[in-house]
RNA sequence: GCCAGUAUGGUGAAAUUGGUAGACACGUCGGAUUCAAAAUCCGAUGCAGCGAUGCGUGCCGGUUCGAGUCCGGCUACUGGUACCA
């Protein structure tokens, strides 16, 4: 029969919806698996990262399936956010309408790819009732001091007067009107992630099987934790007197205590309160003060880049030697890492170094190498041995660290502290299409979070989105209501939460099966059944945030009693981007390929084979139309050639030793196929590998005529591609197997025993010939064998080394 | 800048633990079929060389009997960098 992509899978799309075939079933003894790829953005259309994301999650799906688990599968959206505001600037679209169209299309999409997911459990999380739950915990996180607000810098359009997402400023000014950016203070409300980066860091030990190395190392690094030494730098009287008095000193923190003797200055961040009192007070000229300003105006990248400063002419006095060091304001130097200052170090910090070349800043080395000189012309950061350092001289510098903490502690000048690069999480926005803070600005009561049972606080639809200023603030009535404490006058707060506050819990909201969901967010027996989630796929770009994110979220709602997990997703699985022309394919870049026309020229079975077959799933893979042909012709030989199989219930028995050498290799082909299948889904996750399997025994099942053989093959292929190509397996199944196959296959041992063994042969390293030997050769027969083979290499040589590895190969080393 | 990756034929890639580099495909070339073409099937295909053979996994160096794989130093590209999601 012809392969007819359209018409099957038209057909089985319809049978699945039909039977309801992927809802997870409510049988709570059965052993479970949850597999989550990462809900999409509802952009407008699907496009490749999603079609690899699902395609990945959908054959772990569907692999699970057919060994027996009970298998929850779910999709949503994450349907707040900006972009959804950009199409209404841009079209004058309702973010509304927008989205939800937008979600109506691409579910369609999805379907057309015949992904398995569980239909019953889809939302939004821009449903008024995601939003009901969410903020309800957002109280809840409030209550427990979880949630505060402080003054914060943002990115200010002060043509627009409105704040500005980092991608929407270009070189500096705004992306619509061109406006110069300034970075404004204002009230956040921010989570307290610092509070759990500890917990955060320790228990990446318990992913270390799961995840991905290269994702733990960039949360470690993310968090950041590091010990060292906090101490005051206390004003000359000078510059006391300059500075009427306001400040004595300020902070410090180091990791290098062990430099201490090496300080040649010290630096302020430009947002530093020093640094604000001497600008409002007019302690520095309008250069430094201009100077200043464009640092702070900078972007964070663009910061740590060029290195540049200003002299403050102040200084401070050294704690241990009494000698004057001058204080700078530095970019690189951060606000919110440590104390906002630093003391500087050039003979031993690279960036130190840097700046203080540039400025002609002097350099005092007080590390020296074990052995050798010190750089002439770079700072010397390893370990070494001090000197110039007074009672410290001659201490390994890692020693010295302690020491001179210890010493710092007992003069009471200073003490130990951790610090963490982990800042608190900025959870609110200026922006309309997001989920309402749930709380109510009172003149008496300050800030009054809303009661649960006016839950949730929704949108309003009557707004207008121009690009300028807040749509909820502009709004004419909707942020005036009474105080839920004292029922006096009050108003609502107008700021939106963050989206990766949604994207942090939706995870737990699909455990809630169609009774709980209009009830609560979640059911803690059902939570607790299917979390965690057993292999969670998404791009890598989300390694650190939304993971991070996700992570402290969870632990945070056990700390409010929903829920008795420390960790979310047991196996992380990150694919590679899909780029086309070398970057991203994106929404934001435009670079998009559209899957819909992909799937109207070869079917969804194509592209599915296509897109796995292409690059191991945690590659990149770049883009190329001409490759999706030959996975279309894959698709058509397996159709084809399935007409060499007999219809039967169940798979033929089969007298291995009967059978000719090209069918015993076809048979050893299949199950070789099968084996490494397993290996997939349990370790490898490279689904590339898996279908050359599929193909090579394919291949190896062409050269032989044994019908049985064939039966047999199709029967374990038909099984492990239905992950893969699920539309024409399930047409072949049924048309052969009576989709009796579609099940947990056993690995028949027999076809890979063997009587010879393959070895190559080389000399010094070189491979020069290839010998076959029995199974149960001894070590002299099989060197002896090698000799012979490679005669013409060796002879006239002394030989120096003989080595044997079996089944592999043997090496014959020989001199000159 | 910082953190994390990646680099193998004309192309996508394979080589699971240091052990036969290039599996499986795409493309190209040749053949069969066809009035012809498409589709399909069969064969060849790392580079250089008639060949023997030599060279070959981004670049430079090292460890080892043996390195795509380990170590040191570079280069290029990609992701993240806290308001894109």
């Amino acid at each position: 029969m012809e392969y007819n992509p359209s018409d099957i899978e038209k057909k089985w799309q319809d049978f699945w919806d039909k039977h309801s075939s992927f809802e997870p079933q409510e049988n709570f003894e059965k052993e479970k698996k949850y597999i989550l790829s990462m809900f999409p953005f509802p952009s407008g259309r699907l496009h490749m990262g999603h079609v690899r994301n699902y395609s990945i999650g959908d054959a772990f799906a569907r692999h699970y399936r057919q060994q027996g688990y009970n298998v929850l599968h779910p999709i949503g959206w994450d349907s707040f956010g900006m972009p959804a505001e950009n199409a209404a600037i841009k079209n004058g679209a309702h973010p509304k309408k927008w989205t939800y169209e937008n979600i109506d299309y691409m579910r369609k999409e999805l379907v057309t790819l015949g992904l398995s997911f569980s239909k019953e459990r889809e939302f939004a999380t821009s449903d008024e009732l995601y939003t009901k739950f969410e903020q309800g915990f957002i109280i809840d996180m409030f209550e427990k001091g979880l949630l505060y607000r402080k003054r914060g810098f943002l990115n200010w359009c002060p043509h627009d007067k409105t704040v500005l997402a980092n991608e929407q400023v270009i070189d500096g000014h705004c992306w619509r009107c061109d406006t110069e950016v300034v970075q404004k203070e204002m009230y956040q409300y921010y989570l307290k992630i610092s509070d759990y980066a500890d917990e955060l860091l320790e228990d990446l030990s318990k992913l270390q099987d799961g995840w991905p190395k290269q994702v733990i190392t960039m949360q470690e690094n993310w968090i950041g934790k590091s010990s060292g030494l906090e101490f005051d730098l206390f004003f000359d009287e000078s510059s006391k007197e300059k500075l009427s008095n306001a400040f004595e000193s300020f902070d410090v923190f180091t990791t290098r205590a062990d430099t201490i003797y090496g300080v040649t200055y010290t630096a302020l961040a430009p947002e530093h309160e020093i640094v604000s009192y001497m600008i409002e007070n007019r302690l520095l000229d309008d250069e430094t003060i201009l100077a200043i300003k464009a640092m702070k105006n900078a972007n964070s990248i663009d910061r740590q880049k060029e290195k540049s400063g200003v002299a403050l002419n102040i200084s401070v006095v050294h704690p241990l030697t009494g000698k004057s060091i001058p204080v700078w304001v530095a970019n690189f130097v951060l606000m919110d890492y440590g104390s906002g200052a630093v003391m500087a170090v050039p003979a031993h910090d690279e960036r130190d170094y840097e700046f203080a070349g540039k400025y002609g800043l002097s350099i005092t080395p007080v590390i020296k190498p074990f052995n050798g000189e010190l750089p002439e012309e770079s700072a010397f950061t390893e370990v070494g041995e001090l000197f110039n350092s007074e009672s410290f001289d001659g201490l390994r510098s890692d020693d010295a660290k302690r020491a001179v903490i210890e010493h710092f502690e007992s003069e009471n000048i200073g003490k130990r502290v951790i610090n963490f690069k982990l800042k608190d999480w900025g959870v609110s926005r200026q922006r309309y299409w997001g989920a309402p803070m749930p709380f109510v600005h009172c003149e008496n009561c300050g800030i009054v979070s809303e009661e649960k049972k006016n839950l949730p606080i929704a949108l309003p639809e009557d707004i207008e989105i121009t690009g300028e200023g807040n749509p909820l603030e502009a709004h004419p009535t909707w942020k005036y209501c009474k105080c839920p404490k004292c029922a006096r006058d009050a108003v609502r707060e107008t700021d939106t939460m963050d989206t990766f506050v949604q994207s942090s819990w939706y995870f737990l909201r699909y455990t809630a099966s169609k009774e709980v969901q209009q009830k609560m967010g979640f059911d803690a027996k059902e939570l607790e059944y299917w979390m965690g989630v057993d292999h969670y796929i998404g791009g890598i770009e989300h390694a650190i945030l939304h993971l991070l994110y996700a992570r402290f979220f969870t632990k945070v709602m056990r700390d409010l009693g929903y829920i008795n997990i420390d960790e979310p997703f047991d196996r992380l699985l990150t694919q590679g981007m899909v780029l086309k022309d070398g970057s991203k394919m994106s929404k934001s870049k435009g670079n998009t390929v559209d899957p819909d026309a992909l799937i109207q020229k070869y079917g969804a079975d194509t592209a599915r084979v296509f897109i796995l077959f292409a690059a191991p799933p945690t590659q990149e893979l770049e883009w190329n139309d001409s490759a999706v042909e030959g996975a279309f012709r894959f698709l058509k030989r397996f159709n084809d050639r399935s007409s060499n199989v007999l219809t039967c219930k169940s798979i033929p028995q089969i007298q291995h030793d009967t059978l000719s050498k090209e069918e015993k290799h076809a048979r050893k082909k299949v199950y070789e196929a099968l084996k490494r299948s397993f290996e997939v889904y349990e370790e490898r996750y490279t689904f590339n590998t898996m279908i050359a399997g599929v193909m090579e025994a394919m291949n190896a099942l062409n050269e032989q005529k044994n019908a049985d053989v064939w039966t047999e093959g199709y029967w374990i292929l038909l099984s492990i591609m239905e992950p893969i190509a699920p539309h024409l397996c399930w047409e072949l199944s049924e048309r052969y197997f009576t989709c009796n196959n579609l099940s947990r296959q056993e690995i028949k041992e027999e076809v890979f025993v063997v009587d010879s063994i393959d070895m190559a042969v080389s000399v010094n390293g070189k491979k020069r010939s290839e010998i076959q030997v029995g199974v149960d050769d001894d070590k002299e027969t099989i060197i002896a064998l090698a000799k012979e083979a490679v005669s013409k290499w060796i002879e006239d040589k002394e030989i120096v080394k003989e080595i044997v590895v079996p089944k592999k190969l043997v090496n014959i080393v020989i001199k000159g």
